[in-house]
DNA sequence: CAATTCTGGTCGAAATATCTT
DNA sequence: CAAGATATTTCGACCAGAATT
C-alpha cells in the first residue's frame, strides 16, 4: 500500500456542484445568499454542502473578492485589567459574528511599527482595523497613517477620522468625587494616570469640574502612570503634604486601582489610617480591589460590554461607512466598601 | 473628471517582471530565495520591486502554496497576568519571525468551540496552533481534536502528541518551601491553584515532596482556583484553625500572588500578624505584589520569555518535526520583600 | 551539459457575460 | 423579458517542465 496521502483533500465548489447536480456558479450563488436560485435547488445544493462537509477557501475566497473576513486588532501597551478583557469581549464578540481576528500586540509603540502593522493588515484585507490603547500619541500616529480601510479605537475623547468606543470616564469621576462630596469631604486629590492617556485626561478633568462647581479647592494633582509602583511615590508626597500641613485634604480619588494600592501601602507606611484619616476611592474594580486593605471603593466598568460595543461599531460601520454612531455612553458604576468614609471630624 | 480608482491597484509579480525584463516566474524565484537566478538579474528585480513597493499578496501565496505564514493562537480562561505577558511575548516574537498572529479567544471552553476555532484555523492553513492555557481538560480536549497541524502548548506536565513550553513549576515550588524551611518553618500549609491547572498541580508537588523530603508534616492543601476571592476563604479556614489549634503551622505557600493578597486580607480580618505570627510566600511577582500589606515575597518568573519559547518551539517543530525539543527549563527567581520570617520563638 | 529563464497549468472561489427556458 | 442556470475570465502567486543560453 501507498501512504496515504499527505493531505486530505478538501472539497471544493465543483466537488459540491457535481454531487448537486448544479455548475459551481450556482453554488457560489447559495454560498453568497446571491437571489436567482430556486429554493429546491438551493436545498439541492445545501444538502451537497453538508454531505461533503464543505467550508470555503478563505484564501480563494480573498483572493477572488479582495474581502476577507478578517478584522485587524492592534494593541499596544502592557496587558492591563481593562484593555486585556475589552480586547476578550471584542474577540469573542467578532467570532461571533463570523470574523477572523489579526492581531498584532506591542509593548512599546513607534510610528515605524505601527506602519508596518497597518501596511500588513491592509493587504490582507481586513475589513477594519481596531485599536485598542487609549494614549494618544499612539492613537495620533495611526491617525496620520493613510489606512485605506476603517478605523475604530478605544479613545475617551473625539478624534478626527476614526470611529470610537469609550466608557464615559468623565462621569465615572464625576460620580467617584461626588460620592466623596456626599460624604463630606471638601479637600480631595487626585493621582492622575498615564499623562498621554485620554482615560487619564478626562478623570482628572472630572475631578477638577466637579471640585470647581461645588466650590472647593483644586490642588495637585499628583502624575501617576497607572502602575502601582506610581501610585506609591504619589502616596509619599502626598503623605508629607498631610503631615505638614493643617488644612489637610481628607480624601483622594485616584485614576486606578493600582495605583491606589500603590497610595495605601503609602499612607500605611505613613501612620495614616484608611478611611479614617484619608478616604481613596479609584477606578476599575478589578477582581484584587475587594481584597485590598482596606476593601477599595472604586468604579466598576463593563469591559467586557465594552468590547462588545467595539464589535458593533465596526459592524455599523461596514454597514454604513458615513453616520456609523460612536458608542460611549457606557457609564461606570460605583462599588462601596470600606476605603470611604466621612473626613475626620 | 471621473472619480478616483476605488482602491489604489498594487503591483503585481507581472508588473515587477516588466519593469525588470524578465518573467514573473524569475521574480518568484528571487522573492522565495531559490537558486538559479544569476545575480545581477537578481539586483535587476530587487530594484523593481522596490521600486513598485511591491509586497507579495498573502491570499495569492496561501492559495498557491497552502502555507500561509500564519500561526493560530488559542488563549482559554480570563486574562491574567501570566497567561496575558506570555501571549504578548509570543505575538511579538511571532512578528518578528515574519508570521501573522491569528487570535482566538475564550473565557469559557467547551470542546465544541475548540473544535471550530481550531478547524477555522486549519482551514486557513496556520502553520502551527498555539495553546495558552494550562487546565488538563482544555488541553486533553485539543488532543482529542485530530488537527493536521503542529501544536504547541503551555504546559508544565508531559502530555502526548504535543509540543510544550513552560517555566519549571516544580523547582519554583521548591525553592519557594525551601525559602520558608531555611527561615525554620516546619509546619507549612499550602493554597492551591485552580485544581485542573497543571501549574497548581507542580507547585502542590512540590510543596509536598520537599516537605516529606525534610520529614516535615504535611497537612491540607486548602483549595484555591487562582482568585483573590478564593484565597480569601482558604485564609478564612486557615485563620480558624490556627486560632483553634496548639500546634500551629507558621507558614503559607499559595500558588500566586491573588491568592495571596486574599490570605493576607483574612490574616488581617482574624489579628493574625504576617510575617510575625504567619509568613506567606507566592508565585508570580505581579507588579502590585510589592505594595501588598505587607509587601509579598514571591517568585518572580520570566513570562515575556516564555512567550519567546513558545515561538522558538513553533520554530523548530516547523524546522523538524520530530525532535523538536521542550522548553522547560527556565526556573522562577525568589524575591524576598516582608511577608516572610523566622517563625515566632 | 549545466546554469538560467520562460511558458503554461494550478490553487478555489468571485465576477461578469452568456445562454436557456 | 424575467428567472434560473451555465460558461468564461479573473484574482496573484506557486510549481513543473520546456526552452534558451
Amino acid at each position: 500500500m501507498t501512504d496515504a496521502p499527505e493531505r486530505p483533500k478538501v472539497a471544493t465548489m465543483f466537488d459540491v456542484a457535481r454531487v448537486a447536480g448544479v455548475s459551481h456558479q450556482t453554488v457560489s450563488r447559495v454560498l453568497n445568499d446571491l437571489p436567482g436560485v430556486r429554493p429546491s435547488t438551493r436545498v439541492r445544493v445545501e444538502a451537497a454542502m453538508s454531505e461533503l462537509r464543505y467550508t470555503p477557501s478563505p484564501a480563494a475566497r480573498t483572493l477572488a473578492s479582495r474581502r476577507s473576513q478578517t478584522i485587524g486588532l492592534i494593541t499596544a501597551g502592557r496587558p492591563d485589567y481593562g484593555p486585556s478583557n475589552a480586547a476578550l469581549g471584542f474577540n469573542e464578540a467578532a467570532r461571533a459574528a463570523g470574523y477572523t481576528v489579526t492581531q498584532v500586540s506591542m509593548r512599546e509603540v513607534d510610528t515605524e511599527s505601527l506602519r508596518s502593522a497597518v501596511a500588513m493588515m491592509v493587504r490582507h484585507n481586513v475589513s477594519a482595523i481596531v485599536l485598542i490603547s487609549g494614549e494618544r500619541e499612539v492613537i495620533g500616529a495611526i491617525g496620520s497613517i493613510d489606512l485605506e480601510v476603517p478605523l475604530v479605537s478605544l479613545a475617551s475623547e473625539r478624534v478626527d477620522g476614526m470611529h470610537r468606543v469609550a466608557i464615559n470616564q468623565f462621569e465615572g469621576g464625576r460620580i467617584a468625587v461626588e460620592h466623596l462630596i456626599g460624604l463630606g469631604h471638601r479637600r480631595i486629590r487626585h493621582v492622575t494616570g498615564l499623562q498621554d492617556a485620554m482615560d487619564a485626561g478626562e478623570r482628572e478633568r472630572a475631578w477638577r469640574e466637579t471640585l470647581t462647581a461645588h466650590g472647593f479647592p483644586v490642588s495637585g494633582p499628583e502624575i501617576g502612570d497607572w502602575s502601582s509602583e506610581s501610585g506609591y511615590v504619589a502616596g509619599v508626597a502626598l503623605a508629607e503634604e498631610w503631615r505638614r500641613e493643617t488644612e489637610r485634604f481628607t480624601a483622594v480619588f485616584a485614576s486606578n486601582d493600582q495605583m491606589a494600592l500603590g497610595l495605601l501601602h503609602a499612607f500605611r507606611d505613613a501612620g495614616i489610617r484608611v478611611p479614617d484619616d484619608v478616604s481613596v476611592v479609584s477606578v476599575d474594580d478589578i477582581p484584587e480591589a475587594a481584597h485590598f486593605a482596606p476593601p477599595l471603593t472604586t468604579l466598576w466598568q463593563d469591559f467586557d460590554g465594552l468590547g462588545r460595543d467595539i464589535m458593533a461599531t465596526v459592524l455599523d460601520v461596514l454597514g454604513d461607512e458615513e453616520h456609523a454612531p460612536d458608542r460611549t455612553t457606557r457609564v461606570p458604576e460605583l462599588v462601596v466598601r470600606a476605603s470611604t468614609a466621612p473626613p475626620p471630624a
